[in-house]
DNA sequence: ATTGATACAAACCAACCAGTCTGTTTTATC
DNA sequence: GATAAAACAGACTGGTTGGTTTGTATCAAT
């Protein structure tokens, strides 16, 4: 019959897990629904994995991770203006982003929120993901002394953390309403900010 | 035996089911654990609540309602300075709210994240809820302008909305590490942007 | 080709969970 | 004090849920 391949059988329990993590919480996900979906039975599921927390562990690291890294540290590897940037990436996020993430917003602050305080697993995997994340935009921001686009004396680490919590409240907020006023007060607020960590800004 | 109390009945399935939402989530409280918890029965519950989401939406206008309305909406009735009051709010936030506050974030953004998607009607209470915060704050910010406190040209709606935002994301990031340098980092860069609404910061 | 491991299908299970139903005690009203 | 409504207690139900078990087809190695 048809030819099988584990590795696919995999990713595809682990990209319908994801997406309905993403909608429903984890909690709210359903081993079952996630089978339907995937045209799957449970034998295929405990194969692959050993019980619905191990799911969420493998989704949070095989998929958030790629995502939060494509999305919000891919783009600022090679820049010198974090300020410039951090607005572009703002701009372009709506088109660059599947409409699930516009829907149901960060995938890895959703998680964050709901598990990080109900499961010691989640909670060292998410917050060793926002530590890459911090670091990455605290070495962005050095870079952009160098370069001249910040201030000597800004505080880099507290900066990178300020920038990443406020964006993920920007997203949270954002959600309820669906509000474009929402948007662009973050986006235009964030601007405010972020311009003060130019040098020539008096 | 001993003599009934419906209201204090009604009361303690509230405050009973406002900790289990706040711990686990509206998805992961469960009826049978609220109703051991208060000492009570089925009976009870089903005669003073519909379902499981009615008794949500009582936990929210009842209880984190006023609890919000309490810690961000009180303190800035009477004030002039916006900036000041802010800083001071955050400072004094770890002494000022109950425990499971510190432990858990702000009920209002969990239950937001959660269900906001999920539920319309937990959607239209949370978003109504919001935008009470968003008008109160924007007022505050427009009384600061007439007190000097505040430059005029600041758009004290998209300030207001930034604020919650950035507040609610700082509160979610350091739910999960309970880390110190996280809290400092979200207070000095929030003093900073704050600072820019002065009129005096050229 | 045989064999053992891998990769599933699918029936099954026990616990759980929101909600119902029946009955009983307390309370308010007249 | 009779009566009806209110305020519960507690057993019960039907669907759900994560997980198990058994069986079978595929695949890789010899």
């Amino acid at each position: 019959m048809a030819t099988r391949n584990p590795q696919q059988t995999r990713e595809r329990l682990l990209q319908t897990a994801f997406a309905q993590m993403h909608a429903h919480g984890f909690q709210g996900m359903r081993v079952d629904e996630v089978l339907k979906l995937s045209g799957l039975q449970k034998g295929a599921f405990y194969h692959h994995f050993n019980s619905k927390a191990d799911l969420g562990y493998a989704v949070l690291e095989e998929q958030i991770k790629p995502m939060v890294e494509s999305v919000w540290l891919a783009p600022f590897a090679n820049i010198d203006d974090p300020v410039q940037a951090l607005l572009d990436r703002l701009d372009n996020l709506g088109e660059d982003i599947p409409p699930a993430m516009r829907e149901h917003g960060c995938p890895l602050n959703n998680l964050a929120q709901e598990m990080s305080k109900l499961d010691e697993g989640f909670r060292v995997r998410i917050a060793t993901l926002f530590r890459h994340w911090v670091e990455a935009f605290a070495a962005m921001f050095e870079k952009g002394k160098q370069k001249g686009f910040i201030r000597p004396d800004v505080d880099s680490q507290a900066v990178s953390r300020f920038v990443i919590a406020a964006l993920e409240g920007c997203i949270g907020v954002y959600k309820v309403e669906q509000a474009v006023e929402q948007w662009f007060a973050c986006r235009s607020q964030l601007a405010v900010y972020l311009s003060t960590l130019r040098p020539n800004n008096g």
